[in-house]
DNA sequence: ATTCTTGGTTTCAAATAATGAAACTCGGTT
DNA sequence: AACCGAGTTTCATTATTTGAAACCAAGAAT
């Protein structure tokens, strides 16, 4: 489910069991967490008691039930405000949304996964918060593709490692060889499509956002659904997107965003 | 600045170490770090070495610097989802903000501090996640104000002791023994208002969300700014504010939101 | 060139904190 | 009254953290 951290020390075993609440979609139940930790009992039971003093989970003594805390959403304020692409991209994207009037994703990469970090959809005015933080895999979707296809060599390695390969679809590639070869035509290409790989009616056109060393620190894309639009409707945006993704990348390199692997 | 958590354990202080890389409004270097940490030069070397391949803070290797890392985002992302009352109360929200045509926030108390969790403004349509995980003190703004008012004694108390007073403005309750004077009134009339007590020129009114056993869970405010609408204007809307309120905590109820002190 | 400095990293023995088997408590059964 | 299951506490053992000091690398000053 999640990335095992190789283990370091006290700090990154209590981080696992966040993630594991983190990975329950309630409030959940000591006994709960204990079933399916690798902790014993009175382990596991300082570490969570610990974390909610901390603020990092929160206890509701009423329903005896553990909750992600609030210093977490002001942790990750913290982090989206000024460290992380979103905030340098932002009216960038806004403006491209209102112009082509279709939703932009932004996408950055982590551990393998894509992580949409923000999502600005026209119409529907409040899917911010809602979207931002949740992940998709890299080798299926249009963002994720674009990211590993330029990523640095080791680092794509790396990356590709990690993919699962589920085939969601019929188009969903189901090893990395085939995978391999569209990284490097869509490299050349400097564009990403998805054409129905991760959901079925659901594609997308991606550019990569870079800096002027060529580094990737994210993409952009627009997603779409099959009965709305084909991939040559999109590409009508691709100017318009690549553009986008430029200015966003000349920014970055000015505010200095950190590259994560 | 941040209310230090009587270290409990060596995740305490990581977690310090975490909010001081998040206090500063940028990308750090070790030592900015280390000027102001009560951790020698090794321990918070190690400190911050852990939580970077943790992922819960990012490591520039170009620039030497420390900031926010995406893990973070991931797990805020599952915060604000599934425990925290914003998902509840987002569609509320919406509504009435289309509705009246003004700023709504939604806040919930952490530790004496208003957290704001969400915001919605009618015109511009992307301001979710720029804002939500924003703090502001409780003693002077409408939505601190009715929280505490309603929160039980000993809660209250105990918030009560952590408020600063600081003088924002000559509106600023000075003491704990105006506040509390107020805060009695707040609790009958059920509704509190920020009289440019944080910021002058901005002015708002808060209700509180309460569960049907009339525990406070948050508040909802409508703020403006003075050169626009009074206080007077700000009531009109109170009924509707009350019923958008009243709403959530029937919904929060249902959904068993935790309630955080 | 050579020495000084500053910022970052590593060592290692001592100090401390984490660990988990077992025992215990407290509601609610049987 | 004995039993259970979920949660909590104890305490001797074990493993981790700790930080003074030493080290390293790269600039700056001499």
């Amino acid at each position: 489910m999640y990335d095992a951290p190789h283990a370091d020390g006290t700090v990154g075993k209590a981080m696992q069991v966040l993630d594991q609440v983190a990975s329950f979609q309630r409030p959940v139940r000591f006994s709960e967490l204990l079933a399916n930790s690798p902790f014993p009992k009175p382990t596991l039971y300082r570490f969570v008691q610990t974390l909610t003093n901390q603020g990092m989970l929160a206890f509701d003594a009423e329903r005896q039930t553990y909750s992600m805390g609030l210093r977490l959403v002001r942790l990750a304020h913290a982090a989206w405000r000024h460290s992380s692409l979103a905030s340098v991209a932002r009216p960038f994207i806004e403006a491209l949304a209102e112009e082509i009037g279709e939703a932009i994703h932004l996408a950055q990469i982590d551990h393998g996964h894509v992580l949409f970090v923000d999502k600005y959809k026209a119409t529907d005015k409040f899917d911010t918060l809602a979207q931002a933080g949740k992940i998709a895999p890299g080798y299926c979707t249009g963002v994720g593709k674009v990211i590993l296809a330029f990523m640095p060599e080791a680092a794509q390695n790396r990356a590709l490692e990690e993919q699962s390969f589920v085939a969601y679809t019929p188009n969903t590639h189901r090893n990395r060889k085939t995978l391999a070869a569209e990284l490097s035509t869509i490299r050349e290409a400097g564009v990403a499509y998805d054409r129905e790989e991760h959901e079925l009616g659901i594609i997308s056109i991606a550019c990569p956002i870079l800096t002027g060393q060529q580094q990737v620190v994210g993409a952009l894309s627009i997603a779409t659904s099959t009965n709305r639009y084909c991939i040559d409707d999109l590409n009508k945006h691709w100017p318009d997107l690549r553009n986008t993704a430029n200015s966003i990348g000349a920014q970055a390199e000015l505010w200095q965003v950190p590259i994560w692997g």
